[in-house]
DNA sequence: TAGATTGTTAATCGATTAACAATC
DNA sequence: TAGATTGTTAATCGATTAACAATC
């Protein structure tokens, strides 16, 4: 398949899209269209006919989408028909936060270990880990193959943070510093920063 | 101002602009380019000078803008340059992390009360805030004024209290519940979803 | 003046919508 | 079959980039 010429632009929607089918899913419905997941992520049934037919046809005309099916071919797409380690930078209130959300289970996360270059913060216990040492990260973090960090440092400490993430072999951040990060072109960065999510909507207030 | 229909993916990236600018100018620095500026957030320069002069013209041929000033002009633009208050709904470990979360300060927002509906957690400190009974939650919205909500509430239990925040007047919420809202035009909502996030990265390993 | 950089126009590129034949 | 809904094409709409005169 020739996954790179696929926008960007629909990738991001297809975990809105998988995430409302798990839901219906949860709910004991079988199946759906167009039309219906549309109203349900608010978008159109056309989009959502020309996103999905991107990578096949995976409907049928006048029944629509087995929601089962349409679940695991996008998970497989997404390749979150797996379980991938995740590594947490920062044991702040952030990081806390992040090791004790129960939202990854079942959507193809696992976190794996949190680091802070705190010694104070070292040796402490979050949840069921242990805070480790940020000088052993990059080694860590190669010996276990992990490929996905979630970085919730300072913003004065996450672009040396994330240099020695992408040193190490991480290849996706999600970063919650609130600062742009400048990585290479094969590493992907998405950002959650809840005050630009708020600036974003006081314009139209 | 300009009554011409700005595009929402311009709103979008001058929290972003904004962010780096003020970031420059704890930096001392005071004046920039939109070269400059566009190697800091990843956007180019191009870019830049067109979305920033949808609003006027803000910068000098030969010399660029002045920090200070364009910094105050999009927080004016953004409707920053003053302070909104902010709901936090649900008392869990997200809505702990966003009552605790620093962040808001300098970026136009403050936290003003924290309501869940789980009578356990009502009456229990969070920080300088007492958990708020959620039944007592649209009074006490309406009275208040709020305009501003952050939503941190099982998936299951969002849209109700969505539908009770828009009752209140609220008429932008940031949504940290994994499912989408139904709420009507003249609100907004902006969703922050980790798993999302994530499985947004996943399909280029 | 000489060099730098804006604001803006025109061209290009990309995304969304509408419509409908195919077909379950 | 009759009704419903997909997958796809073509048209429309919108966003980005390139280029450069204006001018600091």
């Amino acid at each position: 398949m020739n996954a790179r010429k696929i926008p960007d632009i629909i990738i991001g929607r297809l975990p809105v899209y998988l995430r409302a089918l798990q839901r219906m899913a949860d709910m004991g419905l079988k199946t759906t269209s167009s039309q219906e997941l549309g109203e349900h992520v608010g978008i159109s049934a056309a989009q959502i006919r020309k996103d999905i037919s991107q990578f096949g046809e995976f409907g049928k005309q006048g029944t629509g989408y087995s929601i089962e099916y349409l679940i695991e071919q996008l998970r497989e797409i997404l390749k979150v028909d797996r379980i991938w380690d995740v590594v947490v930078i920062g044991a702040g209130d952030m990081g806390h936060a992040v090791v004790n959300y129960q939202g990854f289970n079942d959507r193809g996360f696992h976190i794996v270990a949190i680091f802070d270059n705190d010694k104070e913060k070292v040796g402490h216990e979050i949840g069921k880990f242990k805070v480790e040492d940020a000088e052993t990260m990059i080694e860590r973090i190669k010996s276990m193959g992990v490929k996905v960090a979630m970085l919730a440092v300072p913003a004065a400490a996450a672009q040396a943070a994330a240099d020695q993430l992408v040193q190490a072999g991480v290849r996706a951040i999600l970063n919650y510093a609130p600062i742009s990060l400048n990585v290479p072109n094969n590493v992907k960065v998405q950002y959650i920063d809840p005050s630009i999510h708020l600036q974003r909507m006081t314009f139209y207030l």
